[in-house]
DNA sequence: TTATTTTGCGATATCGTTTGTGCAATTGAG
DNA sequence: CTCAATTGCACAAACGATATCGCAAAATAA
């Protein structure tokens, strides 16, 4: 069984290759093709099995059913879960999705868009790394782009995120209100989304009053980072009753530090941690965390990018979506409770 | 700036397009186009960034310099994993891969491997669902296909796999060398790659001349599953000392239940996963596990379909990968500790 | 019967590349 | 100065689909 084109099935079966087109892409009725005639290439479509060829059809028609993704790392699981919601969401729409990974690097994330560019897909959902819009905002201007998760400062480029500031301000808030004082933050990594994080840590010790406490160390989420900062801020002399640790990866390495400091949580150190991981459900207790509307994310930019593929939508949409709090019992404080009542209701 | 092709910069430049195309697609040298021709043509390209269409030199070569990698859910850590490494391995090649989720549907999985067949892919990748290797077997015939993960009964379609029984053999003989006798194992999905997990189990409780004691339930490697369970083991009259979790979902689920029955890991209840992921290593105790070589899998799926693509491959090629042992402290027994230097050395 | 409409389908150009063939102009040898 | 070899480039045919015309034959109307 050799390659069949267009033209083998029209040999074989006796008509032209512009009506075998006719009847394959399922035109056959505005084009008064009779039943019989269409059956008859049907039949010869499925015996030989034909597919055609998709490559063939996106030069001619310059539609290809196809958006890319290009994100910073597939085996990182929080992007993994993205790219899934976002797989899923194109499919709906019957597109179907490129995915690449830049491995977090700049230069890597532009010869993505090349790529897809070249491969002409209608528009592309980016995870960007580095600090600089140009090459995608060009690229903008020829099929629509979409920012996921992160965005440029002072860049007109669409964008769906969470609002991290947000997150920030509300886990750090929550911690107060649990009744604790010395919180500090542990970072990871100092760009982009994770910024405004911090700066909602700030906002909200500072409108308690309180003295800010940020750990940087490393420029990554690692576990091992969040495990050595921990470990410093456990051993100072008066060490934090709070901690928020701004990614998971950072929060097992927290709670390692925490195991082996011997101290229990949260009875002697209280936890919060952004982003939700099944695992956190299932540790003793159960961990408090700000979650990012992954799904919502992933629905949002899918239908802002349709938005401007079929021209129905033409201006910029820039949108930081409320994260939520997910109550587990590692937030709580034994030092000063304060209205646990309200707490528990959270 | 519209849309620019070879011609359009032929018309720019004063050349013709064949000229640009081989100067573009770095055959100047063997053609003898003078160097400020060459340079000349370049100038131009940059200046109006000019990007080939990837898509025209498909048609025309019939490569596609892609590859195509199906599976069923790249949400599920386990699989981004491996998506990671194709995707690396792939472009190491100089190849990119267009990554399709089938949500573990047979269905969409034969619709994926007809659309990556339409788009040209030069190889795939398949994670399989179902059970019924004959599309997949039809296609191999006309581009290779490398199974990974999970492979079929009698079929010639090559493979790279764990050797799943194996692991299940080996961490099985770990508990039972542990001092342990009662040990149940949790299935959570009856299908192919974790049935052989269990017949490992099997044989080695027969070789030990011990009673079998597997947990069935739903056809998911679910949490909640290898919660309800476990839950249902602990309360049993003689309930096992030990618990082979199939996967690191069915372990979450366990050690739920056990904190719930307030059984203490290892002294009242040992535990032993399948599966590697980050938090095993921070959980209280740190989880030993039987670990799947994801990377050298992927490394050798890449590596065996390349084989085929450039044709240095012929035969069929099965693969059973060796699972590997991390040492943790969750398998251990206070019971009737066995060669307790033995074990620590491990 | 003739004019008109409808039915059923086909020729051909085109999308943007690559590539085999070919041919003038230049250079070098004799 | 003549002839062959080399240099520098272009023409045109694919690749496999779609889309714009268009046209003969059959059906219907007048």
């Amino acid at each position: 069984m050799n390659k069949e084109t267009l033209s083998t099935i029209a040999k074989r079966t006796g008509y032209s290759v512009t009506t075998v087109s006719r009847v394959i892409s399922g035109n056959a009725a505005s084009h008064r093709i009779p039943e019989n005639t269409a059956k008859a290439i049907m039949d010869e479509v499925k015996r030989c099995n034909y597919t055609p060829s998709a490559i063939a059809k996106s030069l001619r028609t310059s539609k290809s059913g196809t958006i890319g993704l290009i994100l910073p790392s597939v085996a990182n699981p929080y992007f993994a879960e993205i790219a899934g919601a976002v797989i899923a969401e194109a499919k709906a729409k019957g597109y179907f999705t490129i995915v690449l990974d830049t491995m977090e690097q700049k230069k890597n994330m532009e010869e993505c868009a090349r790529i897809l560019y070249g491969r002409q897909v209608e528009g592309m959902i980016v995870i960007p790394s580095g600090d600089d819009p140009s090459l995608l905002e060009r690229l903008d201007s020829h099929l629509p782009i979409v920012l996921m998760d992160r965005s440029y400062d002072y860049s007109t480029l669409s964008y769906v995120t969470t609002n991290n500031y947000e997150g920030g301000l509300m886990g750090t808030r929550l911690l107060i209100k649990s009744g604790h004082t010395r919180i500090a933050c542990i970072q990871g990594e100092k760009e982009m989304p994770v910024s405004e994080r911090v700066k909602g840590y700030r906002d909200a010790m500072r409108e308690a009053g309180l003295e800010e406490n940020i750990s940087i160390s490393g420029n990554e989420f690692s576990a091992h980072c969040g495990y050595l900062e921990t470990a410093l801020l456990l051993s100072s002399e008066d060490r934090p009753t709070a901690i928020f640790a701004l990614s998971s990866t950072i929060l097992l390495g927290a709670m390692k530090a925490i195991k082996e400091h011997q101290l229990m949580i949260p009875d002697d150190i209280a936890l919060l941690s952004f982003d939700d991981n099944l695992y956190m459900d299932y540790t003793t207790p159960v961990i408090t965390r700000i979650r990012q509307p992954l799904e919502d994310m992933a629905k949002l930019a899918v239908k802002i990018l349709f938005g401007r593929i079929e021209n129905t939508l033409t201006a910029s949409s820039q949108l930081r979506l409320s994260p939520s709090l997910i109550t587990g019992e590692s937030h709580k404080t034994c030092h000063s409770p304060t209205e646990p009542s309200v707490l528990q209701g959270n």
